[in-house]
DNA sequence: ATTATTTTTTAAGTAAGCTTAAATAATATT
DNA sequence: AATATTATTTAAGCTTACTTAAAAAATAAT
Protein backbone atom coordinates (compact mmCIF):
# COMPACT_ATOMS: atom_id res chain seq x y z
CA UNK A 1 0.00 0.00 0.00
CA UNK A 2 0.90 3.44 -0.45
CA UNK A 3 2.46 6.25 1.53
CA UNK A 4 -0.88 8.63 1.29
CA UNK A 5 -2.98 4.91 2.04
CA UNK A 6 -0.88 4.21 5.08
CA UNK A 7 -0.69 8.04 6.49
CA UNK A 8 -4.51 7.97 6.11
CA UNK A 9 -5.19 5.18 8.11
CA UNK A 10 -2.88 5.56 10.48
CA UNK A 11 -4.08 9.18 10.98
CA UNK A 12 -7.90 7.65 11.50
CA UNK A 13 -6.76 5.12 13.85
CA UNK A 14 -4.63 8.06 16.12
CA UNK A 15 -7.74 9.93 16.10
CA UNK A 16 -10.34 7.23 17.37
CA UNK A 17 -8.05 6.42 20.21
CA UNK A 18 -7.07 9.40 21.39
CA UNK A 19 -9.60 12.70 20.82
CA UNK A 20 -13.04 13.17 20.83
CA UNK A 21 -14.10 10.55 18.12
CA UNK A 22 -15.13 12.45 15.28
CA UNK A 23 -13.27 11.03 12.68
CA UNK A 24 -15.06 12.67 9.75
CA UNK A 25 -12.99 13.20 6.46
CA UNK A 26 -11.89 17.15 7.22
CA UNK A 27 -10.87 16.16 10.48
CA UNK A 28 -8.10 13.79 8.74
CA UNK A 29 -7.65 16.02 6.31
CA UNK A 30 -6.61 18.89 8.73
CA UNK A 31 -3.67 16.67 10.60
CA UNK A 32 -2.33 15.03 7.14
CA UNK A 33 -2.55 18.89 5.61
CA UNK A 34 -4.33 17.85 2.31
CA UNK A 35 -7.83 19.68 1.24
CA UNK A 36 -11.65 17.93 2.79
CA UNK A 37 -12.01 16.90 -0.79
CA UNK A 38 -9.05 14.73 -0.93
CA UNK A 39 -9.89 13.37 2.13
CA UNK A 40 -13.72 12.35 0.64
CA UNK A 41 -12.04 10.85 -2.52
CA UNK A 42 -9.75 8.90 -0.38
CA UNK A 43 -12.16 7.79 2.06
CA UNK A 44 -14.24 6.50 -0.88
CA UNK A 45 -11.26 4.37 -2.33
CA UNK A 46 -10.44 2.76 0.81
CA UNK A 47 -13.97 1.76 1.67
CA UNK A 48 -13.66 -0.09 -2.12
CA UNK A 49 -10.45 -1.66 -0.66
CA UNK A 50 -12.39 -3.14 2.39
CA UNK A 51 -10.36 -0.75 5.37
CA UNK A 52 -12.85 1.67 6.13
CA UNK A 53 -16.43 1.82 6.21
CA UNK A 54 -17.59 4.40 4.49
CA UNK A 55 -21.23 6.40 4.52
CA UNK A 56 -22.30 9.91 3.20
CA UNK A 57 -21.65 12.76 6.08
CA UNK A 58 -21.01 9.86 8.26
CA UNK A 59 -17.74 9.73 10.76
CA UNK A 60 -15.50 6.99 9.17
CA UNK A 61 -14.56 3.79 10.77
CA UNK A 62 -11.44 1.39 9.95
CA UNK A 63 -12.44 -2.00 9.65
CA UNK A 64 -10.52 -5.22 11.43
CA UNK A 65 -8.40 -4.82 8.32
CA UNK A 66 -7.45 -1.33 8.02
CA UNK A 67 -6.98 -1.59 11.97
CA UNK A 68 -4.32 -4.18 11.28
CA UNK A 69 -2.95 -2.04 8.88
CA UNK A 70 -2.39 1.46 11.26
CA UNK A 71 -1.20 -0.74 13.50
CA UNK A 72 1.78 -2.43 11.66
CA UNK A 73 2.63 1.34 10.47
CA UNK A 74 2.67 2.76 14.18
CA UNK A 75 4.49 -0.59 14.88
CA UNK A 76 7.47 -0.01 12.62
CA UNK A 77 7.14 3.64 13.60
CA UNK A 78 7.63 3.37 17.39
CA UNK A 79 10.09 0.87 16.85
CA UNK A 80 12.68 2.83 14.80
CA UNK A 81 12.24 5.69 17.38
CA UNK A 82 12.99 3.52 20.38
CA UNK A 83 16.08 2.45 18.38
CA UNK A 84 17.52 5.96 17.08
CA UNK A 85 17.04 6.78 20.41
CA UNK A 86 19.11 4.07 21.80
CA UNK A 87 21.92 4.08 19.16
CA UNK A 88 22.27 7.50 18.02
CA UNK A 89 20.86 9.39 21.45
CA UNK A 90 19.00 11.17 18.87
CA UNK A 91 16.06 13.56 20.52
CA UNK A 92 11.95 13.08 20.99
CA UNK A 93 11.47 15.19 18.22
CA UNK A 94 14.32 13.76 16.16
CA UNK A 95 13.63 10.39 16.07
CA UNK A 96 9.73 11.00 15.47
CA UNK A 97 10.65 13.41 12.51
CA UNK A 98 12.51 9.83 10.51
CA UNK A 99 10.49 7.63 11.61
CA UNK A 100 7.75 9.26 10.12
CA UNK A 101 9.16 8.43 6.68
CA UNK A 102 11.64 5.37 7.91
CA UNK A 103 7.81 3.66 9.01
CA UNK A 104 6.27 3.24 5.77
CA UNK A 105 10.05 1.76 4.30
CA UNK A 106 10.43 -1.08 6.21
CA UNK A 107 9.85 -4.70 5.73
CA UNK A 108 7.88 -7.10 8.49
CA UNK A 109 11.38 -8.70 8.61
CA UNK A 110 13.44 -5.40 9.38
CA UNK A 111 10.50 -4.82 11.75
CA UNK A 112 11.15 -7.78 14.22
CA UNK A 113 14.92 -7.53 13.75
CA UNK A 114 14.31 -3.99 15.02
CA UNK A 115 12.39 -5.40 17.76
CA UNK A 116 14.13 -8.51 18.63
CA UNK A 117 17.84 -6.32 18.58
CA UNK A 118 15.61 -4.09 21.41
CA UNK A 119 14.67 -6.87 23.66
CA UNK A 120 10.86 -6.61 22.09
CA UNK A 121 10.26 -3.66 23.88
CA UNK A 122 6.16 -2.35 24.58
CA UNK A 123 6.84 1.37 24.67
CA UNK A 124 8.51 3.59 22.44
CA UNK A 125 10.98 6.52 24.39
CA UNK A 126 7.68 8.90 24.22
CA UNK A 127 5.74 6.04 26.28
CA UNK A 128 3.86 5.03 23.26
CA UNK A 129 2.83 1.45 23.03
CA UNK A 130 4.45 -0.63 20.61
CA UNK A 131 2.20 -3.14 18.89
CA UNK A 132 3.37 -6.67 18.42
CA UNK A 133 3.92 -8.77 15.65
CA UNK A 134 -0.15 -9.35 15.02
CA UNK A 135 -0.94 -5.68 15.80
CA UNK A 136 -2.02 -6.13 19.17
CA UNK A 137 -1.28 -3.69 22.10
CA UNK A 138 -1.10 -6.37 25.44
CA UNK A 139 -0.06 -3.33 28.00
CA UNK A 140 -2.85 -2.06 29.74
CA UNK A 141 -2.80 1.47 30.03
CA UNK A 142 -3.51 2.59 34.03
CA UNK A 143 -1.77 5.90 33.49
CA UNK A 144 -3.62 9.51 33.74
CA UNK A 145 -2.84 13.17 32.56
CA UNK A 146 -0.55 15.39 35.02
CA UNK A 147 -3.59 17.69 35.05
CA UNK A 148 -5.76 15.20 36.91
CA UNK A 149 -3.22 13.78 39.35
CA UNK A 150 -3.24 14.82 42.96
CA UNK A 151 -0.97 16.93 45.19
CA UNK A 152 1.47 15.92 47.32
CA UNK A 153 1.83 12.49 45.77
CA UNK A 154 4.56 10.65 43.41
CA UNK A 155 4.38 9.75 40.05
CA UNK A 156 6.33 8.17 37.71
CA UNK A 157 6.20 10.12 33.90
CA UNK A 158 4.72 7.55 31.96
CA UNK A 159 4.04 8.93 28.07
CA UNK A 160 4.71 12.52 26.35
CA UNK A 161 1.88 12.76 23.94
CA UNK A 162 2.83 15.07 21.31
CA UNK A 163 4.71 15.68 18.27
CA UNK A 164 5.96 19.32 18.74
CA UNK A 165 9.82 20.40 19.05
CA UNK A 166 9.59 23.32 21.51
CA UNK A 167 7.57 20.62 23.93
CA UNK A 168 10.07 17.88 23.99
CA UNK A 169 12.64 20.51 23.86
CA UNK A 170 11.12 21.94 27.34
CA UNK A 171 10.89 18.42 28.54
CA UNK A 172 14.48 17.43 28.16
CA UNK A 173 15.77 20.32 29.30
CA UNK A 174 13.74 19.76 32.53
CA UNK A 175 14.28 16.62 33.30
CA UNK A 176 10.24 15.49 32.09
CA UNK A 177 11.75 12.43 30.55
CA UNK A 178 9.45 8.74 30.12
CA UNK A 179 10.50 6.85 33.28
CA UNK A 180 11.48 9.31 35.43
CA UNK A 181 9.47 10.33 38.90
CA UNK A 182 8.16 13.32 39.67
CA UNK A 183 6.55 15.12 42.96
CA UNK A 184 2.93 16.84 42.46
CA UNK A 185 3.29 20.14 44.93
CA UNK A 186 0.39 21.71 44.04
CA UNK A 187 -2.40 21.79 41.26
CA UNK A 188 -3.69 25.80 41.21
CA UNK A 189 -7.92 25.56 40.43
CA UNK A 190 -8.57 28.83 38.99
CA UNK A 191 -5.42 29.02 36.57
CA UNK A 192 -4.76 25.01 36.08
CA UNK A 193 -1.56 24.92 36.72
CA UNK A 194 0.54 22.27 38.07
CA UNK A 195 3.23 22.73 40.37
CA UNK A 196 5.45 19.72 40.69
CA UNK A 197 9.10 18.56 42.08
CA UNK A 198 11.34 17.13 40.27
CA UNK A 199 15.35 16.11 40.66
CA UNK A 200 14.72 18.78 43.83
CA UNK A 201 13.95 21.29 41.06
CA UNK A 202 10.47 23.31 41.11
CA UNK A 203 8.52 23.84 38.00
CA UNK A 204 4.81 25.16 37.11
CA UNK A 205 3.43 24.00 33.99
CA UNK A 206 0.33 24.59 32.09
CA UNK A 207 -2.41 23.40 31.46
CA UNK A 208 -1.19 23.05 27.93
CA UNK A 209 1.66 20.70 28.81
CA UNK A 210 0.05 18.62 31.71
CA UNK A 211 -2.72 17.42 29.43
CA UNK A 212 -0.05 15.68 27.43
CA UNK A 213 2.44 14.54 29.91
CA UNK A 214 1.04 11.40 30.96
CA UNK A 215 1.93 9.53 34.67
CA UNK A 216 1.64 6.49 37.17
CA UNK A 217 1.27 6.53 40.47
CA UNK A 218 4.74 5.57 42.00
CA UNK B 1 13.30 14.73 -5.17
CA UNK B 2 11.50 12.38 -6.12
CA UNK B 3 12.01 7.84 -5.71
CA UNK B 4 11.72 7.83 -9.74
CA UNK B 5 14.39 10.60 -9.54
CA UNK B 6 17.18 9.08 -7.04
CA UNK B 7 16.51 6.06 -8.69
CA UNK B 8 17.08 7.09 -12.04
CA UNK B 9 20.49 9.25 -11.60
CA UNK B 10 22.15 6.17 -9.15
CA UNK B 11 21.21 3.74 -12.53
CA UNK B 12 22.97 6.37 -14.91
CA UNK B 13 25.77 7.00 -12.22
CA UNK B 14 26.19 3.01 -11.63
CA UNK B 15 26.08 2.56 -15.41
CA UNK B 16 29.22 4.42 -16.15
CA UNK B 17 31.00 3.98 -14.20
CA UNK B 18 30.85 -0.30 -14.06
CA UNK B 19 29.73 -1.04 -17.30
CA UNK B 20 30.91 -0.59 -20.75
CA UNK B 21 29.88 2.76 -21.16
CA UNK B 22 26.35 3.16 -23.20
CA UNK B 23 23.71 5.05 -21.01
CA UNK B 24 20.73 5.65 -23.59
CA UNK B 25 17.82 5.36 -22.49
CA UNK B 26 17.00 2.16 -23.02
CA UNK B 27 19.37 0.76 -20.70
CA UNK B 28 18.54 2.43 -17.90
CA UNK B 29 14.75 1.05 -18.44
CA UNK B 30 16.40 -2.19 -18.35
CA UNK B 31 17.79 -1.66 -14.98
CA UNK B 32 14.84 0.14 -13.89
CA UNK B 33 12.03 -2.26 -14.87
CA UNK B 34 10.22 0.72 -16.75
CA UNK B 35 9.60 1.16 -20.53
CA UNK B 36 11.82 2.82 -23.10
CA UNK B 37 9.53 5.92 -23.55
CA UNK B 38 9.85 6.65 -20.20
CA UNK B 39 13.01 6.37 -19.35
CA UNK B 40 13.10 8.67 -22.30
CA UNK B 41 10.26 11.21 -20.72
CA UNK B 42 12.36 11.33 -17.36
CA UNK B 43 15.60 11.75 -18.90
CA UNK B 44 13.73 15.27 -20.73
CA UNK B 45 12.39 16.19 -17.72
CA UNK B 46 15.85 15.52 -15.64
CA UNK B 47 17.66 17.93 -18.34
CA UNK B 48 15.19 20.46 -17.22
CA UNK B 49 16.36 20.37 -13.78
CA UNK B 50 20.01 20.22 -14.91
CA UNK B 51 20.32 16.99 -13.20
CA UNK B 52 21.72 14.99 -16.78
CA UNK B 53 22.62 16.79 -20.15
CA UNK B 54 19.62 15.35 -23.08
CA UNK B 55 20.44 15.11 -26.77
CA UNK B 56 18.46 13.07 -29.10
CA UNK B 57 19.57 9.82 -29.68
CA UNK B 58 22.94 10.42 -27.08
CA UNK B 59 24.06 9.03 -24.16
CA UNK B 60 22.87 10.64 -21.49
CA UNK B 61 25.43 12.75 -19.16
CA UNK B 62 24.93 13.28 -15.66
CA UNK B 63 25.92 17.00 -14.69
CA UNK B 64 28.06 17.78 -11.39
CA UNK B 65 24.57 18.71 -9.33
CA UNK B 66 23.21 14.97 -11.01
CA UNK B 67 26.18 13.16 -10.09
CA UNK B 68 26.19 14.50 -6.64
CA UNK B 69 22.37 13.66 -5.98
CA UNK B 70 23.14 9.94 -7.24
CA UNK B 71 26.57 9.97 -4.90
CA UNK B 72 24.32 10.81 -1.95
CA UNK B 73 21.75 7.98 -2.93
CA UNK B 74 24.76 5.87 -2.76
CA UNK B 75 25.94 6.36 0.43
CA UNK B 76 22.83 6.03 2.31
CA UNK B 77 22.46 2.93 0.74
CA UNK B 78 25.75 1.75 1.79
CA UNK B 79 25.72 3.51 5.31
CA UNK B 80 22.20 1.30 5.68
CA UNK B 81 24.00 -1.87 4.09
CA UNK B 82 27.10 -1.40 6.71
CA UNK B 83 24.57 -0.80 9.92
CA UNK B 84 21.93 -3.09 8.81
CA UNK B 85 24.83 -6.32 8.25
CA UNK B 86 26.50 -5.12 11.89
CA UNK B 87 23.43 -4.24 13.94
CA UNK B 88 21.61 -7.98 12.97
CA UNK B 89 23.83 -9.64 10.82
CA UNK B 90 21.33 -10.08 7.89
CA UNK B 91 23.10 -10.93 4.69
CA UNK B 92 24.38 -9.53 1.81
CA UNK B 93 21.14 -9.53 -0.12
CA UNK B 94 18.66 -8.73 2.91
CA UNK B 95 21.21 -5.51 3.15
CA UNK B 96 20.57 -4.95 -0.14
CA UNK B 97 17.22 -5.34 -0.42
CA UNK B 98 16.06 -3.09 2.71
CA UNK B 99 18.59 -0.41 1.82
CA UNK B 100 17.15 -0.04 -1.81
CA UNK B 101 14.25 1.32 -0.12
CA UNK B 102 15.67 3.11 3.15
CA UNK B 103 18.08 5.28 0.73
CA UNK B 104 15.51 7.53 -0.41
CA UNK B 105 13.60 8.14 3.09
CA UNK B 106 17.10 9.44 5.03
CA UNK B 107 18.14 12.30 5.85
CA UNK B 108 21.31 13.78 5.58
CA UNK B 109 21.59 14.07 9.16
CA UNK B 110 20.67 10.67 10.10
CA UNK B 111 22.87 9.52 7.59
CA UNK B 112 25.71 11.27 9.06
CA UNK B 113 24.57 9.30 12.40
CA UNK B 114 24.81 6.38 11.28
CA UNK B 115 28.11 6.85 9.71
CA UNK B 116 30.12 8.57 13.06
CA UNK B 117 28.46 5.43 14.50
CA UNK B 118 30.08 3.20 12.59
CA UNK B 119 33.61 5.19 12.65
CA UNK B 120 32.89 6.59 9.10
CA UNK B 121 33.60 3.33 7.35
CA UNK B 122 35.13 3.70 3.98
CA UNK B 123 33.26 0.72 2.29
CA UNK B 124 30.18 -1.47 3.25
CA UNK B 125 29.60 -5.04 3.42
CA UNK B 126 29.85 -5.62 -0.66
CA UNK B 127 33.45 -4.01 -0.15
CA UNK B 128 31.26 -1.08 -2.36
CA UNK B 129 33.12 2.84 -1.54
CA UNK B 130 30.99 5.03 0.49
CA UNK B 131 30.96 8.29 -0.48
CA UNK B 132 31.65 10.79 2.41
CA UNK B 133 29.40 13.65 3.19
CA UNK B 134 30.32 16.29 0.40
CA UNK B 135 30.12 12.71 -2.42
CA UNK B 136 33.47 11.95 -2.74
CA UNK B 137 34.71 8.25 -2.93
CA UNK B 138 38.75 9.10 -1.49
CA UNK B 139 39.60 5.52 -1.79
CA UNK B 140 41.51 4.52 -4.69
CA UNK B 141 40.57 0.89 -6.25
CA UNK B 142 43.72 -1.16 -6.57
CA UNK B 143 41.65 -4.14 -6.73
CA UNK B 144 41.18 -6.44 -10.38
CA UNK B 145 38.85 -9.35 -10.81
CA UNK B 146 39.15 -12.77 -9.78
CA UNK B 147 39.10 -13.50 -13.41
CA UNK B 148 42.42 -11.48 -14.25
CA UNK B 149 44.38 -13.01 -11.08
CA UNK B 150 47.31 -15.13 -11.11
CA UNK B 151 47.97 -18.95 -10.57
CA UNK B 152 50.12 -19.83 -7.11
CA UNK B 153 49.00 -16.03 -5.77
CA UNK B 154 47.05 -14.67 -2.69
CA UNK B 155 44.50 -12.75 -2.60
CA UNK B 156 42.68 -10.74 -0.17
CA UNK B 157 38.87 -10.65 -1.68
CA UNK B 158 37.73 -6.73 -1.66
CA UNK B 159 34.64 -6.51 -3.23
CA UNK B 160 31.91 -8.71 -4.18
CA UNK B 161 30.03 -6.81 -7.19
CA UNK B 162 26.49 -7.96 -7.44
CA UNK B 163 22.93 -7.93 -6.30
CA UNK B 164 21.26 -11.61 -6.90
CA UNK B 165 20.76 -13.54 -4.20
CA UNK B 166 21.77 -16.82 -5.70
CA UNK B 167 25.33 -15.48 -5.76
CA UNK B 168 25.21 -13.73 -2.01
CA UNK B 169 24.02 -17.33 -1.20
CA UNK B 170 26.85 -19.30 -2.88
CA UNK B 171 29.68 -16.90 -1.14
CA UNK B 172 28.66 -16.85 2.16
CA UNK B 173 28.31 -20.50 2.17
CA UNK B 174 32.31 -20.64 0.71
CA UNK B 175 33.36 -18.16 2.53
CA UNK B 176 33.66 -15.89 0.06
CA UNK B 177 33.39 -13.08 2.13
CA UNK B 178 34.76 -9.29 2.27
CA UNK B 179 38.44 -9.37 3.89
CA UNK B 180 38.89 -12.56 3.26
CA UNK B 181 42.09 -13.98 1.81
CA UNK B 182 42.27 -16.56 -0.49
CA UNK B 183 45.58 -18.22 -3.14
CA UNK B 184 44.72 -18.61 -7.03
CA UNK B 185 45.59 -21.96 -7.84
CA UNK B 186 44.55 -22.17 -11.31
CA UNK B 187 43.43 -20.47 -14.08
CA UNK B 188 42.08 -22.55 -16.63
CA UNK B 189 42.45 -21.12 -20.37
CA UNK B 190 39.55 -22.86 -22.25
CA UNK B 191 36.86 -23.17 -19.59
CA UNK B 192 37.56 -19.65 -18.17
CA UNK B 193 37.74 -21.30 -14.65
CA UNK B 194 39.26 -20.36 -11.38
CA UNK B 195 40.27 -22.80 -9.24
CA UNK B 196 41.02 -21.77 -5.75
CA UNK B 197 41.71 -22.80 -2.19
CA UNK B 198 40.15 -20.94 0.91
CA UNK B 199 40.61 -22.26 3.87
CA UNK B 200 42.15 -25.52 2.62
CA UNK B 201 38.91 -25.88 0.71
CA UNK B 202 38.87 -25.99 -2.81
CA UNK B 203 36.64 -24.59 -5.19
CA UNK B 204 36.26 -24.16 -8.85
CA UNK B 205 34.70 -21.19 -10.17
CA UNK B 206 33.45 -20.07 -13.50
CA UNK B 207 33.69 -16.74 -15.11
CA UNK B 208 29.97 -15.49 -13.80
CA UNK B 209 31.42 -15.35 -10.91
CA UNK B 210 35.38 -14.33 -11.30
CA UNK B 211 33.96 -11.77 -13.23
CA UNK B 212 32.23 -9.85 -9.96
CA UNK B 213 34.36 -11.01 -7.57
CA UNK B 214 37.29 -8.15 -7.32
CA UNK B 215 40.52 -8.80 -5.17
CA UNK B 216 43.71 -7.20 -4.02
CA UNK B 217 47.26 -9.21 -3.97
CA UNK B 218 47.94 -10.21 -0.85
C1' DA C 1 -38.38 27.61 12.89
C1' DT C 2 -35.72 30.14 10.03
C1' DT C 3 -31.35 31.69 8.79
C1' DA C 4 -26.41 31.62 8.79
C1' DT C 5 -22.29 29.04 9.09
C1' DT C 6 -19.57 25.16 8.56
C1' DT C 7 -18.62 20.73 6.63
C1' DT C 8 -19.02 17.40 3.22
C1' DT C 9 -19.53 16.09 -1.30
C1' DT C 10 -19.28 16.46 -6.26
C1' DA C 11 -17.12 18.14 -10.36
C1' DA C 12 -13.41 19.50 -13.07
C1' DG C 13 -8.62 19.85 -13.55
C1' DT C 14 -3.39 19.11 -12.71
C1' DA C 15 1.33 16.81 -12.21
C1' DA C 16 4.08 12.69 -11.72
C1' DG C 17 5.18 8.46 -13.42
C1' DC C 18 3.93 5.09 -15.72
C1' DT C 19 1.81 2.25 -20.06
C1' DT C 20 1.16 0.68 -25.21
C1' DA C 21 1.32 1.71 -30.13
C1' DA C 22 3.11 4.05 -33.94
C1' DA C 23 6.68 6.87 -36.20
C1' DT C 24 11.38 7.81 -36.79
C1' DA C 25 16.18 7.39 -36.46
C1' DA C 26 20.29 4.60 -35.67
C1' DT C 27 22.68 0.36 -36.18
C1' DA C 28 23.56 -4.19 -38.01
C1' DT C 29 23.23 -7.51 -41.71
C1' DT C 30 23.46 -9.09 -46.10
C1' DA D 1 24.55 0.31 -50.78
C1' DA D 2 20.29 -1.41 -49.79
C1' DT D 3 17.68 -3.71 -46.45
C1' DA D 4 16.47 -5.61 -42.07
C1' DT D 5 16.67 -5.14 -37.23
C1' DT D 6 16.82 -2.65 -33.11
C1' DA D 7 16.48 1.45 -30.28
C1' DT D 8 14.62 5.89 -29.52
C1' DT D 9 11.23 9.11 -29.67
C1' DT D 10 6.56 10.86 -30.03
C1' DA D 11 1.72 10.45 -29.13
C1' DA D 12 -2.15 9.21 -26.59
C1' DG D 13 -3.92 7.40 -22.46
C1' DC D 14 -4.08 5.62 -17.52
C1' DT D 15 -3.78 5.81 -12.23
C1' DT D 16 -2.67 8.07 -7.99
C1' DA D 17 -2.98 11.79 -5.18
C1' DC D 18 -3.66 15.93 -5.00
C1' DT D 19 -5.97 20.96 -6.10
C1' DT D 20 -9.91 24.72 -6.39
C1' DA D 21 -14.73 25.94 -7.07
C1' DA D 22 -19.45 25.05 -6.71
C1' DA D 23 -23.42 22.38 -4.88
C1' DA D 24 -25.59 19.98 -1.18
C1' DA D 25 -26.20 18.64 3.39
C1' DA D 26 -25.46 19.04 8.29
C1' DT D 27 -24.89 21.85 12.21
C1' DA D 28 -25.10 26.11 14.84
C1' DA D 29 -27.04 30.52 15.86
C1' DT D 30 -30.62 33.61 16.15
MN1 LIG E 1 6.43 9.64 16.68
MN1 LIG F 1 6.46 7.73 19.69
MN1 LIG G 1 23.29 -2.79 -2.39
MN1 LIG H 1 26.64 -2.56 -1.30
Amino acid sequence: MSVAIENFVKAIYKNDHHETHNTKPGNIAKKLGISNAAATDMAKKLATKDLLNYEKYQALQLTEKGKKMALNVIRKHRLWEALLHKMFDMSLHEIHREAELLEHETSNFLANKISDYLGNPKFDPHGDPIPNEAGEITTIDTSIALSHSKENKNYTISRLMSDDKEFFDFCSQNGLKYGNSIFVVKQFATTKMTQLLINNKTILLNEDFTKIIYVNEF
